[in-house]
DNA sequence: TATCAACACTATAACGTTTTCGTAACCAAA
DNA sequence: TTTGGTTACGAAAACGTTATAGTGTTGATA
C-alpha cells in the first residue's frame, strides 16, 4: 500500500516512465490511447507527484520559512494566519520555526530551513537578537540569494523588504486620544529601550505630548523588565505598576504598549479603587480578544496583523514567482486604527 | 554566492563526490590528507547538505505536519509550542496547516503534506469534519503507511494514536467546585452537540450532578449555536447568554465549555447587576491569558496544552524512528486541572 | 616474478521527477 | 529503392545525496 510513482506505474502499463510523465502532462507527442490509458490507471489508484522530488528537480520548494519569537501570542498568529491564507492561495506551503526570543534558536532554525526545504523566509527576530545586535545570519541568508521579509519589530541595519505597523503613528494617536478626553498627565508603560516596537511607540507618545505643548517627564515613563513578560511573572508586573500607580496618584491617563501592560494597570488602579475610565483612562497597543473582553473593555490600537501577514506573504512570493532577488527593497507600512472601548470613554 | 554542493567542492579539491560525502563523513577509507583537507574546506565554506536531496533519498523527512482548525486560539498554539518543543529536540521540523474548521481545507491540506513532504501527522479534526462525519482522507492516510496521532477533538471511529483532553472529568471537577461551594441551579454553557469535546464536558456536567443527587434540567443548558464564534459575532453571543440568565433568575452557578463563553457570561451578569461570585460564579473550560486578566478572574479548567503537543510529538517521533506503523495504537488522556480563581471564591 | 592484500580512491546506482535528445517504424515522395 | 518526414515512444541526464561495488597502485609474500 505504498506511495504510487511513475516507475511503478511505467512497470505496470508496460512503457517507458517518460511515456507515464508525458502522458499526465498531456503530452501531444504521446497517442491519444496511451494516453488515456495512462491517465485513467493514475486517477484510480490516485497518483500524486512526490514533492520532495519536484523540489529537488525544480530546485524550489513552493514554501515558505516562517519565523516568529513566539507562537502563544495574539499578533503573532493572526500574521500567520495572514501570511497562511495568502500562501496557500497561491500554493504554497507554510513551514512554522519558534525562535522563543532566543538568537540561538532563530540562527540554528534558519540554517536548518535554508539548507534546500524553503524558498524564502519571512521572519520577526526575536528580542535577544534585537539585544545582541548581531544580524549576520539575515545578511548571509540574504547573500546566499535566498529572499527574506521581515515584518513588525523592524531591524534598520538589514536591507531588505520589510513590512512594519506604524507603531509610532499608532502610539501618537492614542495618546492624543488621551489628550482629547481630557488627560494632563499621562503615563507611558513600556518595554526596555532595546526593543525597537518600543522605542517606536515611545516616540509617538513624546510627539502627541510635544505638538499638544505638554513637557515630557520621564518619571511618568515605566520601563517593564523583559523578564516580566515571562510565564508566571504577573504578580511581579503588577507589583511594578501598582507602585507606580500609587507614587504618582495624579496619573489621569495611561497608554501601554501592550494589552498585557494595560490589562495589569487596570487591574492595579482598580486595586487601588481609581475608576476607569472617569479617573483614569487607559489605552494599550496591539488589539486581541484579551481587550475585548475585559472589564471595562480596553481602547487599544489594533495592528492588523492579518493585514500585515498577508502583505508579508505577498511581497516574498512575487519576488519568488519574478526570480527578482535584487534591491530596490519595499518597506511596507501597515496603519494602525484606534478601537474605542469603555476604558476611555466616560460612556 | 549560490550554495555549495559536495559536487562544487569535488570539482573545487578535483576528487571525486564520493571521497567528498566520505570525507565529511570521516570514513576511514580516506586518507588522513585528503580528509582534512575536505572538511576544512567545507567548513570554511560553510558547507550545509540539502536537506530536499537527503529526504529524497532516505525517504524521510524529519519533519512533521500538524494540522490545526485555527491558530488565533490560545488552546492549540500552545500544544503547537509543545510539538515543536520536542520536534526539534529530536531534529525534527515542523509544517503547519491550518483547516480553518473546513473540511475541504483539512483534505486538500493532508493531501499536499502526505506526498513526501512529511512523515506524520498530528492533527485536530476540524469542526466541518466532525459534522460530516466523513473521515476517509485519515482512514486512506493510515493506510498508505502515514502515521496519524490525533489530539484534542477525538474520533472514535478512527484506529491510530490519540492525546486527549479529560474533558469529562475536567468537567465533572468543575461542576463539583460549583456545588461544593454552595450552587444548586447549575447552568451548563456548551457548544451543538456534533462538537465532541463538547459533548464530553456536557457528559461531565451530567455525572457532577448526578453524584450529588442534583436532578439534570435540560432548561438549564445552553447549546449556543457554532456561528457565534466566528470573528464579530460577539454581540450575538451576549444577546443570548443575557436572555438566559434574564430567564432564568435563580441560576447561581455557570460551567461554560471554553473561556469566551465563560467571559461573556460574566459580562452579562454584570450588566444585570448580579455579583460575581456572591450571588453566581463561574468556570470555564480551556486556561488562557483571557481567564487570567478578567475580573473578577476567572476560575479554569486548565487543559496542559504544552504537555498535551509534548505527548503527541512523543508517540509520533518514537514511532517513526522505531519504524513501527502498526497496532496496537495508544490513547494517553491528559488530565486537566482546575485553576481556582476570583470567580468561585467568596474570599 | 606472479599473487595477493591493503590502501585510497572513483564509478555507479538509487531516491522520483521532468525534459531534451534519440530512434525505431511507417508512409510518402522522388 | 533511396530519401525525408511524421508519429510514438524510450533513453538518458539532471537535481544533491549516500552506499555499494569496483579499480588502479603499491608493497609484501610465496
Amino acid at each position: 500500500m505504498q506511495k504510487l510513482t511513475l516507475k511503478k506505474i511505467a512497470r505496470e502499463l508496460d512503457v517507458s516512465i517518460s511515456t507515464v510523465s508525458k502522458s499526465l502532462k498531456d503530452s501531444p507527442e504521446i497517442s491519444e490511447d496511451t494516453r488515456e490509458k495512462v491517465k485513467a490507471f493514475a486517477k484510480l489508484y490516485n497518483y500524486r507527484p512526490n514533492t520532495i522530488a519536484l523540489s529537488l528537480k525544480n530546485r524550489k520548494t513552493k514554501t515558505l520559512g516562517v519565523i516568529i519569537p513566539e507562537i502563544v501570542h495574539h499578533f503573532f498568529t493572526t500574521v500567520v494566519s495572514g501570511i497562511e491564507k495568502v500562501a496557500n492561495e497561491k500554493g504554497y506551503t507554510v513551514i512554522i520555526g519558534l525562535s522563543n526570543e532566543s538568537f540561538e534558536k532563530e540562527v540554528t532554525n534558519m540554517q536548518k530551513l535554508a539548507n534546500g526545504s524553503i524558498d524564502g523566509f519571512i521572519l520577526s527576530v526575536s528580542r535577544e537578537t534585537q539585544l545582541k545586535n548581531d544580524y549576520h545570519h539575515l545578511t548571509e541568508t540574504i547573500d546566499h540569494g535566498m529572499p527574506i521579509v521581515l515584518f513588525d519589530r523592524n531591524v534598520p541595519e538589514i536591507e531588505c523588504d520589510k513590512v512594519v505597523v506604524d507603531d509610532r503613528e499608532g502610539a501618537r494617536n492614542a495618546v492624543l486620544k488621551l489628550l482629547t478626553q481630557g488627560c494632563e498627565h499621562i503615563a507611558l508603560l513600556t518595554t526596555e529601550d532595546h526593543v525597537n516596537v518600543g522605542k517606536l511607540r515611545t516616540q509617538g507618545y513624546k510627539e502627541a505630548l510635544e505638538e499638544s505643548g505638554i513637557a515630557y517627564r520621564e518619571n511618568l515613563v515605566v520601563k517593564l523588565r523583559d523578564e516580566f513578560n515571562d510565564e508566571g511573572q504577573e504578580e511581579r508586573l503588577m507589583t511594578e505598576i501598582e507602585l507606580f500607580l500609587r507614587n504618582n496618584p495624579g496619573v489621569d491617563g495611561i497608554f501601554a504598549v501592550n494589552e498585557k501592560y494595560a490589562l495589569t494597570a487596570m487591574k492595579a488602579a482598580r486595586k487601588l479603587d481609581r475608576d476607569i475610565p472617569d479617573q483614569l483612562k487607559v489605552i494599550g497597543f496591539t488589539d486581541g480578544d484579551l481587550s475585548k473582553f475585559a472589564t471595562p473593555s480596553l481602547t487599544t490600537v489594533s495592528q492588523h496583523g492579518i493585514q500585515l501577514g498577508e502583505k508579508a506573504a505577498e511581497i516574498l512570493i512575487k519576488r519568488l514567482e519574478e526570480n527578482n532577488f535584487d534591491p530596490p527593497y519595499q518597506t511596507v507600512v501597515v496603519t494602525t486604527r484606534l478601537v474605542e472601548r469603555e476604558s476611555t470613554s466616560s460612556h
